[in-house]
DNA sequence: ATTATCTATAGATCTATAGATAATGC
DNA sequence: ATTATCTATAGATCTATAGATAATGC
C-alpha cells in the first residue's frame, strides 16, 4: 500500500483537526466531536488513538510551548556578531517567528497563562531556556556599558521590552485594525512599521543619554 | 426591611459570582451551577434574573470593555500639561489602571480578540475612544517635533508601545516570575520597576537623537 | 494475532424551564 | 397582584467505552 511519510494517516488527521480545533476555541471551547469531523474520521478513533481529550490537548500545546521558547532562543542566539547587532537581529527574528505564527501568542495566553495547573510546565521550560540567554546578554550588556557604549540596563527588563513589543500587537490586532487609517486592510505594510519600530525603540533605549 | 444601596441583593451577588466565574474560566469553562453555588442562590434564580448564561456574560463582558476603554481614556486625558510630562503622567496612569485590573488584560484577550463574533462592538468602543485621543495626541507631538524638542513619531505607534509595554507583563506574569532572581515573590517592587521603565523606554523614544 | 475502524450507547454534565409556593407592596 | 424563590426535570450535548467487524502483517 501507498505509506505517505507521516505513519498512521489517521492519527495526524486528527492532531491537524485537533490543532485548529484547540487554537481557535480553546481547550473548554473545543469539541472532540468537530475534531473527528474536521479529520474525517469517527468519533471512536480519538479515544483509539489518544484515549483521552486531554492527551490529544497535550500533545497539541507541549508542541506549541515548545515553539513558543524556542522563538526566543533561536532568535537571539546568532553569536559573534557586535551586541547592537545581534540585538537588531534578534528582535526582528523574534518578529517573525511570532508573526508566522500569529495565532500562537493568544492560544498560550489563554490556555497556559490563565491557567494555574499548567502553569508550572511552562516556567520550567522558560527558566531552562531562559535564564541561560539572560546570563549571556547580561554579560555583554554590562561590557558594553563599561566601555561607554550602551547605557547600563537589566538584561530581563531589556527583553521583557522587546517581547512586549513583539508579541502584544498580534495579540491585539483584531481591534486594532479599525484605528490603522490608510493601512487598514494592509496587515503586512502595518507590521512590517511595527518591526521597524521595535527595533528603533529598543536601539534609542540603549542609547546613552547626552551629557548636558 | 432593612436595603443595602444596591436593589436586589441576590440579583448583585450573582453578577459578583459571575464576574468571578467568567473572568477566571471564560465563557465556555464557566458554569451556571457554579456561580449559583457561589451567590448562595439556587440555580434556576440565575434565569429569573437573566434569563440566558449568554446575557449575564454580556453584562460583565460589557462592564469590563468599558474599563478597558476607558482605562487608556482617562489616563492620557489630562490637559493642560506639556506634552512630556502629559506622556509620563499617562503612562504611569495607565500602568496602575491596569495594575487595579490585573486580570482584565487576559480576560480581554481571551474573551474578545480571540473571537470574531465579538470583535465589533470592541471595534466601535475603540474607535470612538482612541480616534479623538489620537488626533489630539498626534497635533500635539507634531507642534513638538516642530519646535525640535523631540524626535516625529507617529501617535498610534506610540500608543501602541505604551499599551503593549504596559499591558503585557500582567498576561505574562505568572511564567515571568521565575525569573525574577531576587525580585521572584516580590510582585509590587517588580511591577514598580516596571513602570519606571516604561516610563523611561518612551521618554528615550522621544528623545532627539544628537547629530554628529 | 494484531491493528484499525465502525455502530451504538452509557453516563455525566449543563442549561433552561415548568409549575408550585412563599414573600412583598399596594 | 406581583415579585421572588424553590424543587424537579426535560432536553441537549459531550466524552468515553463496549463490542462487533474489517484490514493488515507475519
Amino acid at each position: 500500500m501507498f505509506m505517505p511519510e507521516h505513519a498512521h494517516n489517521k492519527e495526524h488527521a486528527i492532531l491537524d483537526a485537533a490543532e485548529h480545533e484547540f487554537l481557535t476555541k480553546g481547550f473548554d471551547g473545543a469539541r472532540t466531536t468537530s475534531i473527528a469531523r474536521a479529520a474525517g474520521v469517527t468519533h471512536a478513533m480519538l479515544h483509539y488513538y489518544f484515549r483521552t481529550k486531554e492527551k490529544i490537548f497535550e500533545r497539541i500545546l507541549d508542541e506549541k510551548m515548545r515553539l513558543m521558547g524556542e522563538s526566543v532562543l533561536t532568535a537571539f542566539g546568532t553569536p559573534g556578531l557586535p551586541l547592537s547587532e545581534r540585538l537588531r537581529q534578534g528582535i526582528e527574528n523574534h518578529f517573525d517567528l511570532i508573526a508566522a505564527n500569529a495565532d500562537l501568542p493568544r492560544f498560550v495566553v489563554n490556555e497556559v497563562f490563565s491557567r494555574p495547573e499548567r502553569y508550572e510546565a511552562m516556567r520550567q521550560r522558560i527558566r531552562r531556556i531562559m535564564e541561560p540567554l539572560l546570563a549571556g546578554l547580561q554579560h555583554d550588556l554590562d561590557e558594553a556599558a563599561a566601555r561607554g557604549e550602551m547605557d547600563s540596563v537589566d538584561a530581563l527588563m531589556l527583553l521583557l521590552d522587546i517581547i512586549s513589543l513583539n508579541v502584544f500587537p498580534f495579540l491585539a490586532y483584531p481591534v486594532l485594525e479599525p484605528l490603522l487609517g490608510d493601512l487598514a486592510g494592509d496587515k503586512a505594510r502595518f507590521l512590517a512599521l511595527r518591526r521597524a519600530e521595535n527595533v528603533e525603540i529598543i536601539r534609542k533605549r540603549l542609547q546613552k543619554t547626552p551629557q548636558r
